[in-house]
DNA sequence: AGGACCAGTCTTACACGGTAAGGTGCGCAC
DNA sequence: GTGCGCACCTTACCGTGTAAGACTGGTCCT
């Protein structure tokens, strides 16, 4: 019979919808390829065409819940100085790692971060220098309040593989990062700048944590004399 | 023939050693039943004998990267204030970290916090309130270096699972417990007392979330400010 | 000594996971 | 029509966790 109605022809985003949807209903443990195969009426097989393997896959579904978070953060409006905005930030991107419970989970086991995740470091970024503060510092409180909401250890700035492309136009790639990321890229630049004796020693994770660290344990001190008083 | 040696005859622990093992040189996902049995020269179905299941193996590897944390940080000398201690501790417990890299993605994927977790915040907390900070500051604190080091999205004091036991000797547990972690008992005591209205909200992540964002928030202020002037 | 018991190990077997290889049918260019 | 190619399906394989039970060697009672 032809009463089979046409199917919608599937595609990366409608896997990588179904297996989000899996995780938030029944775990990431159940983002099976069969599972999520059925979920959209397909065999298993047939993702294959849409997605070169399970593994990527879920860097996939990391990074979807990256841009989510980067979409709802962008979407906060400026709404006082760049410190309410930073929070309201912050507590946003909470908002929705606590809406994909299997957030973390999912981040801690990928070896290479999001792509969007430079998208949501534009956006905090953004509002750091648009309040004043120094390329240095605002690179600090990046890494400060990355760590708070994605619970990380690992390098954040860990650039996903190196080119396989002969580098002919890495050029315009740049270029084109330039124009998306542009407080990034500035960043980037001016803390490469400052380290111009150690090209490579611009972004310690040890140095990060340590500041981190400091910050915390200076700001418990000070509610402790507050009260001491 | 007899010349076979006398096979020392496994155990919980060689087990959990030896998943340790793999998971050092090959990662968390070379932690396979029958790869640990073959390190161990043994069959897979052996393992059973000595832990439950795969799950609780793996419980059982976060509780042991926990100990060593615990372990490490309880060795680390008083020197100089309360500070510069919980500093010292943080950096040891990170340096524990590091060296295990599957730490994070296991302690993200497990349900439930390590039975060991206690010991580490036992001796963190024993620091704070050596320097005198109130039992509420010392919580607030416990958690944001918690996060810090762990990388924490969830509850923290999640009580690992509903008692089988009827209960008739929970008092003599809860004594103890009060022994073994007298700051952490004492803590939850203090808070406890201080939320009689609303016993159930004297630990309330989201609300330790925003604390732990503002101390990084005016930390930076500062920096910021320090700067300017 | 002889046999019952038992704890620890191995063997076998199954269901389920990812995915390689190739088959099938539909839409399109000529 | 005929051939082509894409999107999907079928089959098959190997690796995984683990249930069920068989085989050891030792220990304890009698």
């Amino acid at each position: 019979m032809t009463v089979d109605q046409v199917r919608d022809p599937l595609s990366r985003g409608r896997v990588l919808s179904a297996a989000m949807a899996v995780a938030d209903v029944d775990g990431l443990a159940a983002v099976t390829m069969r599972r999520v195969a059925s979920d959209l009426g397909v065999e298993a097989m047939s993702l294959y065409h849409h997605v070169p393997s399970k593994e990527r896959l879920l860097d996939g579904l990391a990074d979807a819940l990256v841009v989510e978070i980067a979409e709802a953060v962008a979407t906060r409006g400026p709404g006082g100085g760049w410190g309410p905005s930073l929070r309201a930030q912050c507590l946003t991107a909470r908002e929705v790692m606590v809406r994909h419970r299997w957030g973390p989970e999912l981040i801690g086991s990928r070896r290479e971060v999001p792509p969007s995740l430079l998208a949501y470091f534009e956006a905090v970024l953004a509002t750091m220098i648009a309040g004043g503060l120094s390329y240095h510092l605002a690179h600090r409180g990046l890494h400060a309040l990355g760590s708070m909401v994605l619970g990380f250890t690992q390098e954040l700035f860990a650039v996903p593989q190196g080119d396989d492309d002969p580098g002919a136009d890495l050029e315009a790639e740049l270029a084109a990062m330039a124009e998306a990321f542009p407080h990034l890229t500035a960043m980037v630049a001016s803390e490469l700048h400052d380290n111009a004796d150690d090209p490579l020693g611009w972004c310690d994770s040890q140095v990060e944590f340590e500041f981190t660290l400091v910050l915390i344990l200076d700001g418990l001190a000070r509610h402790h004399d507050a009260r001491a008083s």
